[in-house]
DNA sequence: ATTCAACATTGTTTTTAAACAATATTTTGT
DNA sequence: ACAAAATATTGTTTAAAAACAATGTTGAAT
């Protein structure tokens, strides 16, 4: 992890919500104190248990938020692509994560001091309405895997991840950055099980796997055995 | 379910976030035009899929708030006791319902109209922190939960299920208002199991079970059981 | 180019918990 | 008080998925 201090938003290309706080109420976003901190593939950028001090928007490159359960057992919760926050879950109500990321690639965050941003949406109402927005969309995200985990058997699971996967790199034909154990740990499925039904799912003709690249080729029946469970 | 309108909150003994709020910027609580409702045990609060218009807070009585998955199974994430809000975690970011809710008992409840809502949080900051906070403690929940449905056998899922009452119901001795099927809808257990480990629990001397009534006698050991899985 | 480690695959066994089935008990409505 | 419905219980069977085991493949490091 290498890091850079005092970033000057008037370079960042992604102008997010917090900067674009900043400007609405006339503040100089140097006040921000906007830090950039780089991680390379499997560094984690935030860890279970440990205090939220920043707010952690990502710029590019991905990340996977997961819970570390029992076991040495991970649940993947969703992936985060950029121009997304990372420590939204744990912001409003606990001191520490409740979740870990770790990045999946070459990975950008950014990072401002919770009390900065506190005493931002302290002046910018429609800053902490966003938030909430995009606090609420994790949410419904989790209630869904709920569902997905607790009454689907794990054909219907795998297939809803696919899409799932296919919904985030915006494409049908797409290169996952996941391993066939985190697909199984995105999934709730046993690694061995994960490459089983992708094996199954190729045999039925409805994706094509290639290593990590997937190809959907039959959308429908996938959705169809998502919906089944 | 019955209705009175326009309520006044001098007469209401729960002192809300809302009312609080309402006082704390100097305006008249009638302004909030609060609605009470009373359910009876099993009628639906809030229906999934159906329009978030109101915040609602619950008086008196309990209520289960759960998600009604495939196959007509449900999937109970919390139960809810005076003083906590209905409606949050669809608040910010879906216009519907995530989720359903029933009383468990003979049940009152506040509305406000959600319009009303947020114009009260757009003039007082402090209050929408609050709700952001109680936010937060249910995600805090929901995130637990995947851990216990995802990760934990069906012993020690009933076991967490145990101490949760015992917290809710604020003691070791206890009597739910859950039937053994809505036990298990609790737990991600089937009734048959629910019932089993209840007795197996009772065998082991850990609890005693009479119809609905629990008694934790060995808390320790139930807790060991939960943690363990 | 070779070795080691991580990742992927496939078959087999075992465990877990649901589903099924039958019966008992309690509650509710008339 | 009685019938009917809902709830609870217990034993048995079946299905699902993890665990185990063995082997193959790929890729990075030297």
């Amino acid at each position: 992890m290498r890091i850079s201090k005092n970033i000057d938003c008037k370079n960042c290309e992604l102008k997010c919500d917090i900067y674009t706080a900043s400007i609405e109420i006339d503040e100089d976003p140097v006040k921000l104190k906007p830090t950039y901190a780089y991680y390379s593939k499997n560094e984690y950028i935030s860890k279970q248990g440990t205090n939220v001090s920043h707010a952690i928007f990502l710029i590019n490159g991905s990340a996977k938020i997961f819970i570390e359960g029992l076991n040495n057992k991970n649940i993947i919760l969703y992936l985060m692509t950029p121009n997304t926050y990372i420590g939204l879950l744990s912001f409003f109500e606990t001191p520490y994560y409740l979740y870990s990321v770790k990045a999946m690639e070459d990975t950008t965050i950014c990072m401002v001091e919770i009390e900065v941003l506190k005493s931002l949406y302290l002046k910018n109402h429609d800053f902490l309405l966003k938030l909430n927005k995009a606090f609420g969309k994790s949410v419904a995200q989790i209630l869904n895997k709920i569902i997905t985990l607790n009454q689907k058997h794990i054909r219907g699971r795998i297939a809803d991840s696919l899409l799932y996967l296919s919904q985030i790199y915006g494409s049908d034909y797409f290169e996952m950055k996941l391993s066939r154990k985190e697909l199984g740990e995105l999934s709730g499925v046993s690694e061995e099980n994960a490459v089983r039904l992708l094996t199954e799912f190729k045999n039925d003709n409805i994706i094509d796997v290639k290593g990590r690249k997937i190809n959907i080729k039959d959308r429908h029946l996938l959705t169809q055995i998502s919906n089944l469970g």
